[in-house]
DNA sequence: TACAATTGATCAAACGCTTCCAGGTATGAA
DNA sequence: TTCATACCTGGAAGCGTTTGATCAATTGTA
């Protein structure tokens, strides 16, 4: 490997004069320009990037954190957040938080270790203070999907409460009357905003909130059958079922199924989030669109200003909207 | 943030002694790596990981190329290369490559900008020169789910063949005569072998190989999709269908439910991959697995053997097994 | 007691780059 | 022609580590 050194060496000048043609900072006279250049070619030269991020103090790379890597959700987050750094010609290191604090902790560490520059991430158990500190003390931090009170400009989020009421407002006007909800954990602001929202339309149908009708779940598909089962044993009919993720809808779809119910005529199924796989459940699901690219992709522009001075503009809200396939119809009655 | 030089002063002594307390390489004196010891905990120092990078020549990071980060197949494959890596201490620094010969070469040229100690990858496009050429002269290479000639422990690979035969045994043990089979691109290593099993299977029990039978996707669901109406289209009755993999299953299926046949009654029909959504399709796909999160293991202790001197048993070799759901039945008549 | 052997600490160079500072050259004006 | 100015260029320090060479101290041995 060639050495900024040897390169000066081969065009007859010095080091100095070989970094500045590099960075283009400083102005160099146009024939010693091109000598570098020549000699760089030559030697195909490429500058060493960890003796450049001591030099610099900045390592032009980005932590990210999620909590998994396997699960379509935050594919499209890694997927987004990456290409818009790549194009920056930042690199991105991923770290993954399970979910869990001591996990998530453990993952920033890591990170902060590798000398990021920032971080961006989609953090759920990690507190706001906490993050707060971070920001302040250590690196700039912005949070995808999250709002975290004393961050405003580094938080991207989605109106989930829209979502919640897009979703019922849907089947009420399919004429749906009777209108279950398995819900996500209720400590999760995504989720009781969600749950929210499903109340509003609700209410505004001029519609009775029946707790009855409401199952708290986790987000797992497994608690979307549990969710479905625990429903049905409460012997308030429905006729329609407002599920707060995709996953849990899937759930609850196949289980409805087991139980010989012929979808969508025996029970109508709206998910939330619109994953990949939404359009291969049977019948394919209509749910409400989760716009977790663009909001990630928001992120990294965010950081992109942030730290590396750039001037994207940047939108931190997100609408929802519905997505109407083929698992909801019309209530006959 | 504190250096080596302070903590070396405030434990009274020479920064090197710190070094060799941090490292552990050599020994040194109780007393005074006790001391220094207190005096990293008082200070609460971190190493700086680019200056160590630096001194080292190794950055402890490992580039991961894969064509892309939101498709359940490669989450899956990350997900056990960073907790491979992770625990080592290394980090990751993924790319995309997208299937495309430039975009992965741009990719490969990014990470080793980047400075990466190796590279693992699921890389398509390249080409096995290129692959040999870039491990010798530049860094160590592995490859998931790929062989390639002159780097045989490298290469973590699946007995692809044997999958294609699983899937089609299966469907002739339940009776089946006439087996259409929609293949992958056969310039494509695996989706040759895949198709070469199905073909043995066939061959096995004394049925003839008809052309007419066969249809060359892309392994897009779009193309499942297409195969499945050219199939039909041909006018070559068949009662079961082999997928090389669970898109184009995917899409056969609810191409085939949209044209009003009753699955998996008309039609049986089995994927490849066993993929996070191989279950959400209805009815539940039966496929064949692969094991895609072990070989991409295997490929990161390969790594960790070879560049940082771990000593892991690695299992070069994988072999598919039939995963049966309810998308094939026995064939009546 | 004197010397050899061994242990352990310090010094200083090196890793490859950026950037401040000083000095040199060319340009234009007086 | 001379001097001030602006513009470039080169020298050298510094980024925070690691590590081989060197040297001091301690222990053991004759």
């Amino acid at each position: 490997m060639p050495t900024i050194y040897q390169v000066a060496e081969r065009a007859g000048v010095s080091l100095s004069t070989v970094s500045r043609v590099l960075n283009g900072k400083a102005s160099v006279n146009k024939v010693l320009k091109e000598r570098v250049e020549k000699a760089v070619k030559e030697l195909n030269y490429r500058p060493n990037s960890v003796a450049r991020s001591l030099a610099n103090n900045r390592t032009d790379s980005v932590g990210v954190l999620v909590p998994e890597l396997n699960a379509p959700f935050f594919g499209d987050l890694m997927q987004a957040v990456e290409s818009t750094l790549r194009a920056a010609d930042k690199h991105v290191i991923i770290s993954v938080g399970r979910n869990c604090l001591e996990t998530e902790k453990d993952a920033v560490e890591f990170l902060i270790s590798r000398n990021c520059d920032a971080l961006i991430m989609h953090a759920e158990a990690l507190s706001d203070e906490y993050l707060l500190e971070l920001n302040q003390s250590k690196l700039p931090v912005a949070l995808v999907n999250r709002q975290v009170e004393g961050l405003p400009e580094a938080c991207t989020s989605l109106d989930n409460e829209k979502g919640g009421y897009l979703a019922t407002r849907h089947l009420l006007e399919l004429g749906h009357k009777d209108i279950a909800y398995i819900s996500g954990p209720t400590d999760k602001c995504d989720a009781s905003l969600r749950l929210e929202g499903h109340k509003r339309a609700l209410s505004e149908a001029g519609l009775p909130i029946n707790p009855q009708l409401i199952f708290n779940g986790d987000y797992s598909e497994e608690d979307g059958k549990i969710g479905l089962l625990e429903l049905m044993a409460r012997d308030v009919p429905f006729t329609a079922l407002v599920c707060a993720n995709d996953w849990m809808a899937s759930g609850a779809i196949s289980c409805a199924r087991d139980l010989g119910m012929s979808l969508p005529h025996d029970l109508s199924v709206v998910g939330f989030d619109d994953v990949v796989f939404a359009h291969h459940v049977f019948p394919r699901l209509t749910t409400v669109s989760n716009p977790i690219a663009e909001m990630a992709e928001m992120s990294a522009k965010y950081i992109l200003n942030k730290v590396y001075g750039q001037a994207n503009d940047v939108q931190l809200y997100f609408e929802p909207s519905l997505v109407v396939r083929e698992s909801t119809v019309k209530h006959e009655g």
